[in-house]
Parts: C-alpha cells; sequence; structure tokens
DNA sequence: AGCACGCCGACT
DNA sequence: GTCGGCGTGCTC
C-alpha cells in the first residue's frame, strides 16, 4: 500500500504529495495524520495522508507511525485545503494549519546526549564543541536544546552541535508532545451491589470511618469524581484505591471539556421579524431550501435589524437539523452578541475568537466536531470550524478587511465561506450596510442575490450631518483638533447632560514627531518608517519592528524643537481637558485597553456613570449602542483617504458611515460632525448624506479605470531579503519571466498588466528590503498556476524570499 | 591529512 | 527550510 502524503517540512517551492510505503501493520485513511522520514537526514516530520493507492512500493520510504487513531480532517476538509492552497499560493500544510486548532499540534523537544565518552581527546580545534560538551557532562550528560540555546550563540551553538553529531559524539534525541492533552477526569462507579457496599461500610465505620462515608456517598450517587468523593468525604486517593482493590468501586476515564466562562441568559424567543424583515427572510428561505442556494447579500442599513434575519435563518437551520456559522470582525464579538447568541440558541453555540485559550478553543472545536454545538459563532478562522450538515454561512459585514488573512494562508474567509457553501450546499448570506463594491457589483449583476432592508429600527431617522472644514478653523487660528462647531455642540451635550463619542481615525500618524525648525522627522534605523511617541515610556518607537529611543526634545540635525505633530487620542484628550475642563473623558485605544481594563469594561463605565465624552480609535466606531448618545465627532475624516490602498474611498466611506451610525440610536435623536481638511472630496460628502447607493455607481467606474476588483484582481508579489539589490534584480528577472510566458500563445486569453517592481508601502523591516510586483489581471486557475509555477522556480532563489497574494490589504 | 566554510541541489 | 556532498583553502 501506498500513501500520499503532504508533509509538514516541505516549502512551496518542493511541496507535493509524496509517496510513502504504508507498513502491514499500519491502517491508515486519509486525512489521518502521521510521522514519516524525509530529507537526507531522514527527520521525523508530521504528514497528513491525502490519498491511499496501490504500486510499486520497493524504493518507498515507510511511514513510521500514525499520529492518531482516527483522520482529524474528513474528505472535504482535505479538498478546503486543497483549495487553500491552490488559491492562496501556500503549502499544504500550510492550509492544514489554518484549518485545524493549535491545540492539534505536536511539540517537538530536541535533547542531545553524550554519546562517546572518549570526547575530551577527540576534539582538537573547537572551543565552543568542547564548551558544549562540557556543558552536556555538567548537566549528567545531557541537556534539551532550549536550555544550550540559552547559554550559548545560536550560529556558534549550531555549527558545534553540527560538528559533534558528525563526529558522533552526540545523539540527538526528539520527543513529541502534543500542545493540548484531551482533558478528562476520573470517575469512580460503584462496582458492587449497594447492600454489599453498605454493609461493608457499617463493618467499617470505626477501622476505616473514610472508606465507609467514600462508599455511603458512592452508594448515594452511583458514580462520582474521584475528586469530588475526596472532598465531600475528607478521603485521599489512597482511600479509594483501597475501594478498589476490594472491588467495591472501579475507576474509568471521562472526557471533560474547558468551556470559557458562559454568560447564562435567559431564554429568547425567536425575534418578531418587520414585514421588510420578513419579505427577506422569506426569499432567504426560499434560497436555502434550493438544491444549489449560492450566495445572497442581505443589504441594510444600520439599524435595519439584521441580526434578527440572521436569528430566524438560524432557528429554521436547527429545525432542519443542520448547523451554521455566524463570522463577525473581530471587533464586532462583544459579549452583547454572544449574549443574545446564548439567549436563543443555548449549549448548541460555540464560540471561536482570538482570546480563547488554546485549551479552549481546542475543546470548542471538539464541541462542534461531535455535533454537540451546532450553531458557531466567531472570527475569520471560524469558517474552518468542522459543522455538522453545514446549512447556513452568515459573514456579517461582509466588506471588513479582518476577514482577509495577512499571513499564509492568506485567504479571505468570505471567499472560504462561497467555497464552503458550495461544497455543503449551505446558503452564504453576506451582511452589510455598505457592501464592498464587488459584493454589490455581483448582486447587481445576478451572480449572488440580493435583499434589501430600507427603513431603521423604529423607524428612526439618521441623525443629520454637519461637514467641518478644517483648513478653515487652522486659517482663523484654531490649532487644536477640535473645531469650534464641535467645541460648541460638545457644550451643548455636556449642558443637556446628553452623551458625546469623539473618533479618531488612525493611531500610527499621531504619534509622529518632527523638528518645528527643519523638518526632520526621526525615522526607524531599521525600517522606513517613521517613528511614533508612546508616553508610556517617554520613547519613540517602530510600530513594525520595535526598535525603540528614548525621545529627546531637541533635533538630532539642527537643534530645534522636537514636536509631536497631528493629533493622537491622548493629545486630543489634554486639548479637551483645557477646552472643556468639567468634562470627564474617556479615553479607549489600544493604550488605555488591556487584559484588565477590557474595551467592554470601560464601554459599560461610559454607559454606567454616563461620561460626557468618549474618545477613542477605530474600537469605537462598530456596534456601540447607547441611548444617551447623540452626538458623534470624527476628527479626521480624510485620514485613511491618504493609505495607498485601491479600498482608501470605500473604507473611508465604510468608517464614516459605521461612526454616524452610532449618534441617535436612542429617543433623544442626535448629530453628527465630520471634521475634514478636504470638506469638497466626494467620498466625504457623500458618506455624510450616508448615500451608499450615488458612493458605490461613482465609485465602480473608477475601479474599472484602474483595473481593481470587481473588474480586475490585484496579484501582488512581494520579494524580501537583505540585500535590496539581489531583491529588485530578482523581482525584475521575475518580471521578465512572466512577460515572456503571457506572450506565448497558451496566455492570450490572459490580460494581464504588469506594475513594478515597486517598493513596498514599508519598503524596509527589520534590516529586510521588501519590493512588490503587481499584477492587474483576472485571478484565473491558468494564472494562478503560471505565477505558482514561477514562485516555485524563483522561490530557490538563495536570500530572497517572496510570496503572492491576491486583492491585499495594502 | 584534517578540518572549516560556502555553495549547490534534492527532498517520496 | 534543512541537510549532506563537494570543492576550496587553511592549519597542524
Amino acid at each position: 500500500m501506498i500513501a500520499k502524503i503532504a508533509v509538514s517540512a516541505a516549502i512551496y517551492a518542493i511541496d507535493k504529495p509524496y509517496d510513502y510505503r504504508v507498513p502491514e501493520a499500519l491502517h491508515l485513511a486519509p486525512g489521518q495524520r502521521v510521522s514519516v522520514p524525509f530529507g537526507r537526514s531522514n527527520r521525523r516530520c508530521e504528514g497528513v495522508v491525502l490519498a491511499l493507492t496501490e504500486g510499486d512500493e520497493s524504493k518507498l520510504k515507510p511511514v513510521l507511525e500514525a499520529l492518531e487513531d482516527t483522520p482529524l480532517l474528513d474528505e472535504r476538509m482535505l479538498h478546503t485545503a486543497a483549495f487553500l492552497r491552490e488559491r492562496y499560493f501556500c503549502t499544504f500544510y500550510d492550509a492544514v494549519r489554518a484549518i485545524l486548532p493549535a491545540g492539534v499540534w505536536f511539540q517537538e523537544r530536541e535533547r542531545y546526549e553524550i554519546a562517546d565518552d572518549g570526547w575530551e581527546s577527540a576534539i582538537t580545534r573547537q572551543p565552543v564543541a568542547k564548551s558544549v560538551m562540557r556543558t552536556l557532562a555538567e548537566l549528567g550528560g545531557g541537556a534539551d536544546a532550549a536550555l544550550l540555546r540559552r547559554q550559548f550563540d545560536e550560529d556558534e551553538l549550531q555549527r558545534a552541535l553540527h560538528y559533534l553529531l558528525r563526529k558522533k559524539l552526540i545523539r540527538c534525541k526528539t520527543d513529541r508532545r502534543r500542545r493540548v492533552q484531551d482533558k478528562t477526569e476520573r470517575i469512580a462507579i460503584l462496582s458492587a451491589s449497594a447492600e454489599d457496599a453498605l454493609q461493608y461500610a457499617a463493618s467499617k465505620k470505626r477501622a476505616a470511618p473514610l472508606q465507609a462515608a467514600a462508599l455511603e456517598l458512592l452508594v448515594t450517587l452511583g458514580e462520582c469524581a474521584a475528586k469530588e468523593l475526596c472532598y465531600y468525604t475528607g478521603a485521599t486517593g489512597a482511600t479509594l484505591r483501597r475501594l478498589e482493590k476490594l472491588g467495591y468501586l472501579t475507576f474509568f476515564e471521562e472526557e471533560r471539556l474547558r468551556l470559557p466562562a458562559f454568560c447564562p441568559a435567559e431564554t429568547k424567543q425567536p425575534p418578531v421579524l418587520t414585514d421588510e424583515q420578513q419579505i427577506a427572510f422569506d426569499g432567504l428561505l426560499r434560497q436555502g431550501a434550493q438544491e444549489k442556494p449560492g450566495v445572497a447579500l442581505l443589504y441594510g442599513v444600520t439599524g435595519s435589524g439584521k441580526t434578527s434575519v440572521y436569528i430566524r435563518l438560524i432557528y429554521d437551520c436547527l429545525a432542519r437539523s443542520r448547523g451554521a456559522i455566524l463570522l463577525v470582525p473581530e471587533i464586532a464579538l462583544t459579549p452583547q452578541l454572544l449574549q443574545l447568541f446564548a439567549a436563543h440558541f443555548g449549549a448548541s453555540v460555540a464560540v471561536l475568537h482570538s482570546g480563547l485559550r488554546i485549551t479552549e478553543r481546542y475543546d470548542a472545536w471538539k464541541r462542534i466536531r461531535s455535533g454537540e454545538a451546532k450553531v458557531v459563532l466567531g472570527t475569520r478562522s471560524a469558517i474552518f470550524a468542522p459543522v455538522r450538515e453545514l446549512g447556513l454561512i452568515i459573514v456579517d459585514e461582509e466588506q471588513e478587511h479582518t476577514y482577509k488573512s495577512e499571513n499564509s494562508p492568506r485567504y479571505h474567509a468570505r471567499e472560504v465561506a462561497i467555497y464552503r457553501g458550495a461544497q455543503e450546499n449551505a446558503l452564504v448570506l453576506l451582511g452589510s450596510a455598505t457592501p464592498s463594491v464587488e459584493t454589490m457589483y455581483r448582486a447587481k449583476n445576478g451572480i449572488y442575490s440580493l435583499y434589501t432592508l430600507r427603513s431603521r429600527y423604529n423607524r428612526r431617522a439618521l441623525p443629520p450631518v454637519q461637514i467641518v472644514d478644517m483648513k478653515r478653523e487652522l486659517r482663523e487660528g484654531n490649532a487644536t483638533a477640535i473645531s469650534e462647531p464641535l467645541l460648541l455642540a460638545l457644550r451643548e451635550n455636556l449642558d443637556a447632560g446628553q452623551q458625546s463619542i469623539l473618533f479618531l481615525n488612525r493611531r500610527g500618524t499621531s504619534r509622529m514627531v518632527a523638528c518645528v525648525d527643519c523638518g526632520y522627522v526621526p525615522a526607524c534605523p531599521a525600517c522606513t518608517v517613521n517613528l511614533t511617541y508612546h508616553h508610556a515610556n517617554g520613547r519613540l518607537m517602530c510600530h513594525y519592528c520595535g526598535y525603540s529611543e528614548p525621545m529627546r526634545p531637541r533635533c538630532g540635525v539642527c537643534g530645534g524643537h522636537l514636536k509631536q505633530i497631528g493629533f493622537g487620542t491622548q493629545k486630543v484628550q489634554e486639548q479637551l481637558a483645557a477646552l472643556l475642563p468639567q468634562a470627564e473623558v474617556l479615553r479607549m485605544d489600544a493604550d488605555t485597553v488591556s487584559a484588565v481594563n477590557t474595551h467592554e469594561k470601560l464601554l459599560r463605565r461610559f454607559d454606567a456613570e454616563k461620561i460626557p465624552i468618549l474618545l477613542g480609535t477605530q474600537m469605537v466606531a462598530k456596534g456601540l449602542n447607547f441611548e444617551n448618545v447623540t452626538l458623534v465627532g470624527v476628527l479626521d475624516a480624510d485620514m485613511s483617504l491618504y493609505v495607498g490602498s485601491y479600498r482608501a474611498a470605500e473604507t473611508t466611506f465604510n468608517m464614516i458611515t459605521q461612526v454616524i451610525g452610532r449618534a441617535g440610536r436612542g429617543k433623544l435623536g442626535g448629530r453628527a460632525l465630520i471634521q475634514t481638511m478636504t470638506p469638497q472630496n466626494r467620498v466625504i460628502e457623500l458618506a455624510a448624506q450616508q448615500d451608499y447607493d450615488s458612493f458605490f455607481a461613482e465609485e465602480l467606474p473608477l475601479r474599472e479605470l484602474r483595473g481593481c476588483p470587481p473588474f480586475k484582481d490585484l496579484l501582488t508579489v512581494t520579494f524580501h531579503g537583505r540585500e535590496e539589490e539581489q531583491i529588485w534584480q530578482t523581482a525584475q528577472r521575475f518580471a521578465a519571466a512572466l512577460r515572456a510566458q503571457l506572450g506565448s500563445a497558451f496566455y492570450r486569453g490572459e490580460q494581464v498588466e504588469l506594475l513594478g517592481p515597486a517598493p513596498a508601502q514599508v519598503p524596509r523591516v527589520n534590516y529586510s528590503y521588501r519590493c512588490r510586483l503587481t499584477l492587474s489581471c483576472r485571478n484565473t486557475r491558468t494564472l494562478r498556476a503560471l505565477v505558482a509555477h514561477l514562485l516555485r522556480e524563483f522561490g530557490k532563489t538563495r536570500g530572497v524570499g517572496l510570496y503572492a497574494d491576491v486583492n491585499c490589504n495594502e
């Protein structure tokens, strides 16, 4: 028997199924993990069985062992992994790693032991090797590699170990441990008749009171966790073992799942839908019942009650005994949402997000796999949840960029959702108040069906929006982040006892430091990024590599004054304190939000204590729903327009829309103020009017003109490495090879525009240079195969790393 | 001769 | 990525 195996040690350039001989005694199935020898040194590495065939196995290496009894991946998941590999230019194992929870991975531990006691005389000119041997000898003849690494220089140690292994003076042993063990509990069960047990207990009341007590308790309970039996009676393990020996009880291990603290909630009835919601719901229900349901877009303005439709669809899904996945952006996974789901679906909900401990995540995965949890609520990676009989996938806020993975496999959860939906014949529902241009385009062209919710909850009108020209403010001598009209509005709100939310666009630029005299901006010596000032440690820090230096008051070039430019949340807070000394300001950004002071805790304080002003970054833009908030201010609306991405306009529009949506959620109504340096900008204008349809209509031709999604896909190939010259040359050679291939008749149908190579957004990160080729093209299978081929070929270039990505966020 | 070091290419 | 083979050039 031959097993076709994807091995973990294979890099992209050599990733393919490798054939191994399956020993007679081993019974393997596709999807099972195995340990195999790989490479010239036959190092053990992990693999996944892709398929089993018959054939000539005489020249093959054998599979060493199976890593678990049953396959972790079913046929569909194997296909999903293959899909990820083909689509996102990653290895098979990268894909498998994305699909499985971290808890199932093995941790390799290397241990080196002295193999030859005559080493002292065998080493002649290797001081480091000698020193390593002495250390090993001192530690009783062996030590963990991790311990050695702490004591020696990385490179020197590597060389010494290499030398010693070759001379057979030491040997290396590796053992493997699962990252997370299945948690079990010892349960005691009565194994004699109750009468016999009670009789024995009665007879031992004096001589062995603990045995008697434990046994009596067990008789009443039938079975009980050993730990609890001890806890309630004062017995110890020894007491129970004695009873086991006497035949009154036996032990067995029962699986225990580690679950995060769950907020218990009162159960709720399925929500009653409005007429408009009902129409959408009925349509979606009909679509979901089709053999191949396909994809639907639920386009509903903020506050139109998309969540009610989701919940009703999930109820229906469960009624058909099928499972559902609801994906939300990281930031939207709030306790309120968890509570809502707990109230409706109780114990059939599993939650997957980055905040879970590795054990909790693993156990949640097991609950889903076993079918105990049928509804999955989670962020990006929850799209791989092993839900049984998947009937519905909802991607809420489908335009959010957090659905795109930033590292390999660089998948987009929305695309994977559509793939899985087709695979499982499940309805895929994309929901948004401001759909991405590509999704709306497909909906309007009939590729997706479209359902629209136009009216807001309780028929409340959207708040009036005022645009404030910050250039004029500056000309009139106001250099603060708060314009006159905004200050006035804040004052009014304060007097009326109502609350306000202020939103600051980004935090990187706001803490930039510059010399007021010569304009010098301190930059990172390793990366081409400006350093930002961090108040907490009084240092200037690099965002990308972590470099830091103390903040000095004087410019290193001309001796002038170094000052912060732009505004950070902290600066704005200071200005607010000066302008409105009587108003408390609650600041919410990455600095004030911590493990202890969670996002939710701060928001609860804001709500409960009616703090007049909440000032924050991105995290205040989403999902907040407070009755008493009647004013929302965007301090620098145009900031995100300057990001060099084809989605800059879309992102800005979404952001402003979301922020405006925070105002006037309650009976009091509300208003919004948008401060900008470019008040005549169309995107800001349309966002202020909350006119998505016009925004879409105007953005679409621009996308076509620029060769961007939905008309073309942007496929980027990034080259990175230490030698700047080599990176650029490799990129040039790659481009030339690509052009040559595209010139052949085979690729005649592919319309590809090749851009670059250009420096990446951040051209130097941690002493590594990066440049980028961009292909404006149709992301077809043929083109991906060509790019994959070139990636493999150029992947062998020493000193140069490269990867490809489609429609990346940068 | 013995060994270090750098480069190359294969990995079932 | 990681290893062994091989050529080169240095040291004992």
